[in-house]
DNA sequence: CTGAAAGCGCTAACAG
DNA sequence: CTGTTAGCGCTTTCAG
C-alpha cells in the first residue's frame, strides 16, 4: 500500500485517517459513507478513529468529485425590512417549510437575494425563487443560469415554468362570497394588479361578483403595506369619490391600513364597511377589529417548493400547483 | 502549449474556453478574476468568449483549491412557525442585516437549524448562531466543530465567546423608568428568566426599581408567545393574587396576550394597568392600544454579526457588543 | 472484502 | 504578459 507523508496543524484528511490505521484512503471513504462492502468491524474502527482525530469531510472535494452540490439556492425577490415584514410575513414561514423538506432530503440551502444571485452566483443544483415580482424579470435572471428552478407566485409566465402558489382566484371568490353574504353591494378592491398574485385575486373577485347585483366601484392600485392601505382609501373619504360598503384588500397589511383610515374618519368597521384581507398573517387575529382574511398555507407551500425543485434536479417531470385557500371569518 | 481533448454535452470548463482561444487555462483563470497581469485586450476577449460559450465557474473546484468556502452558516436555534413568528419576528430582520453585510463581502450564506447542522454540517468558514436557547447547548454544538462563530443573544456563556445582542439591562431600566413615571408602584414581570436575554431585562428592571418606592409584586415565568402572555395574567385576575398597576413584558407578544386577558376581565389599559413590551415588533403600532415598547435594532445587529464572524474568519481579534435600545412610548 | 490509479476543475508557485 | 506543473481531498473505475 502506498504511504503518504503525514501533515501537521491542518485538519486531518481521509489520507491521515488511513495512514493512522494502515488502510487505504478509499477504505476510509467507504467506511464513513457506511458502505456494506467494508467489513463491519473495520467500519466501526474507522469511524471511531476518524472521530477521535477530529476528521471532518471536505465538502468541496466531494462536491467536485461528484459533480453536484447537495445545495438548493433560495432567492428572495425582495429585501426584508421593518416595513415589509408585517406586510409580507410569508418569507419566514415559507423558509421553514423549505428548510424542513430540504433537510429531510439531506440538502443544504443557501439564501440570497436576486441582486446577490447575479453578482455572485452560489453553487447550487437548483433554485427556488420566492416572489416573481411585478415584471417577470426575477424569473428571467434565474432562467438564464440554466439551473432547474421553481417559483412561488402566480402562473403568468411561459408555459413550461413550474409555479407553486395559493389558489388566488379562489381566494378572490371566497372574499366576494363573504362580502355578498354580509349584504355589501358597493365594493372596493385594494392591491397592485400588475402583481400576478393580486391580479388573480382580483379576477376571482370580479368573476364571483358577476350577476350578483353588487359591483366594484373602485379598484385602487396600492403596494402591499399598511401605509399604502391607508393612503389608498383616504381620497375616498372626503365626500368626493364613490360611496362603498365593502373592501377586499389583497393583503392583511393593506386591510389594516385601510381600516385605520376609515376609523380615523368616523366610519365603523364592520358597521359601515366590511373588510376582508388576504394572508391570514399572524397579526390578523390581534388587530382590532379582528381581521377576516383569506388564509394561505405557507408551510405546506414551502415543502412543496422544495420537493418540486428536488424532483426537477433528479430529472423527473414536475407540474405547477395551486394550493387551496380558506376563508377565516372574524370581526371585520 | 499543451492541448487537451474537447468534451461534449457537459458545461464548459476553463480548459474548454482556453482551447477555443488557444491560450492556457491559467490565463483564462486570471482573466476571469480580472487580474491586471493579463493584457487588457486578452482579458476582454476571454471574458466575451466565456460568456458566449456559457461558461460558469465551478465553485467547488475553486473552494477546494483555495481551502475556503466563502460561505457563512447561519444557524437558527428555533423552528419558524405560525405561532412563533409573531412572538419573535427578529429572524427575518436579522437575516436581512446579515445577508446585506455578507453580500457586500462577497460571501454566501447557508441557512440551517441546529438539528440539521448536527446531522449534515454544511461547508462554511464560520457560523452565526441566532438564539442561544435556554441552556447553552446550541452554542456547545457549534463550539464542537472548531469553526469560528458568533452568537446573537446575551453574554452569559464562557468569557471568550463573541456575543452580539441588545443591551437588555438598559431595556429593563428604560421600562422601569417609564412605568415609574406613570405612577405605577405594584409591578408585574412576564418572561422566562431562564432565557439569558429575559434574565438581563429583568435584572435591569429590578436595578432601576431599587429605592423607588415601587416593587415587583409578581415575576411570572412565561414563554415568548401571545398565548403564554394571556395565560400568565389570568390567574391574577380572579381576585386572588396580588394587585398590580404596571406590567413589563419581555416581548411584545407577551404584552399583547396580557392586555387581551386584562381587557377581557374589564381592566383598562392604560387606565388601570400600564404595559411596556419589548422588541417594538412590527405589530406593536397596530395593536390596540398601540403598544409602548423597547426597540431593538435588528438590522444593525445582523450587520454586526456578519462583520464580526468575518473578522474572526480573517483571524482578527473581535469583541462582544451590546447594542443600544430605545423606549418607544405609545398608548399602553 | 480491500487497494491503486486516475481525475473532477481550479489556482498557487514558479518559470520564461 | 503568458505558460507549465502540481496538487487541493475526495470518489469512480478497475483490479485483485
Amino acid at each position: 500500500m502506498k504511504r503518504e507523508k503525514p501533515r501537521e496543524g491542518a485538519r486531518p484528511t481521509m489520507a491521515d485517517v488511513a495512514r493512522e490505521l494502515g488502510v487505504a484512503k478509499i477504505t476510509v471513504s467507504r467506511a464513513l459513507s457506511d458502505q456494506s462492502t467494508v467489513k463491519e468491524s473495520t467500519r466501526t474502527l474507522i469511524r471511531e478513529t476518524a472521530e477521535r482525530m477530529g476528521y471532518r469531510l471536505n465538502v468541496s472535494a466531494r462536491n467536485l468529485r461528484q459533480q453536484r452540490t447537495r445545495t438548493i439556492a433560495v432567492v428572495i425577490e425582495m429585501t426584508p425590512s421593518h416595513e415589509r415584514l408585517m406586510s409580507e410575513p410569508y418569507p419566514l414561514l415559507l423558509l421553514g417549510g423549505i428548510l424542513q423538506e430540504l433537510t429531510a432530503a439531506g440538502q443544504n440551502m443557501v439564501l440570497t437575494t436576486i441582486d446577490l444571485f447575479l453578482q455572485a452566483p452560489p453553487s447550487a443544483d437548483g433554485v427556488i425563487l420566492l416572489g416573481q415580482g411585478v415584471h417577470d424579470d426575477a424569473a428571467a435572471v434565474i432562467e438564464a443560469t440554466g439551473l432547474p428552478y421553481v417559483v412561488w407566485g402566480a402562473e403568468h409566465g411561459p408555459p413550461g415554468r413550474v409555479v407553486v402558489g395559493s389558489d388566488n382566484r379562489e381566494g378572490g371568490r371566497l372574499a366576494a362570497g363573504h362580502l355578498l353574504g354580509r349584504g355589501c353591494r358597493r365594493l372596493l378592491f385594494l392591491g397592485d394588479a400588475e402583481h400576478g398574485e393580486a391580479e388573480d385575486r382580483l379576477n376571482g373577485f370580479e368573476a364571483a361578483l358577476a350577476d350578483s347585483g353588487a359591483a366594484i366601484v373602485a379598484n385602487i392600485p396600492c403596494a402591499f403595506t399598511v401605509a399604502a392601505g391607508r393612503e389608498a382609501v383616504v381620497p375616498l373619504l372626503g365626500g368626493q369619490g364613490p360611496d362603498f360598503d365593502g373592501i377586499f384588500a389583497s393583503s392583511d397589511a393593506i386591510a389594516m391600513g385601510a381600516i385605520e383610515a376609515l376609523q380615523a374618519h368616523g366610519r365603523k368597521v364592520p358597521g359601515d364597511v366590511s373588510v376582508v384581507g388576504f394572508d391570514d398573517s399572524p397579526g390578523a387575529a390581534l388587530f382590532s377589529p379582528r381581521l377576516t382574511s383569506i388564509r394561505q398555507d405557507w408551510g405546506v407551500g414551502g415543502e412543496l417548493l422544495a420537493q418540486k425543485v428536488l424532483d426537477l434536479v433528479a430529472g423527473k417531470a414536475v407540474e405547477s400547483r395551486a394550493m387551496p385557500v380558506g376563508l377565516i371569518v372574524r370581526d371585520s
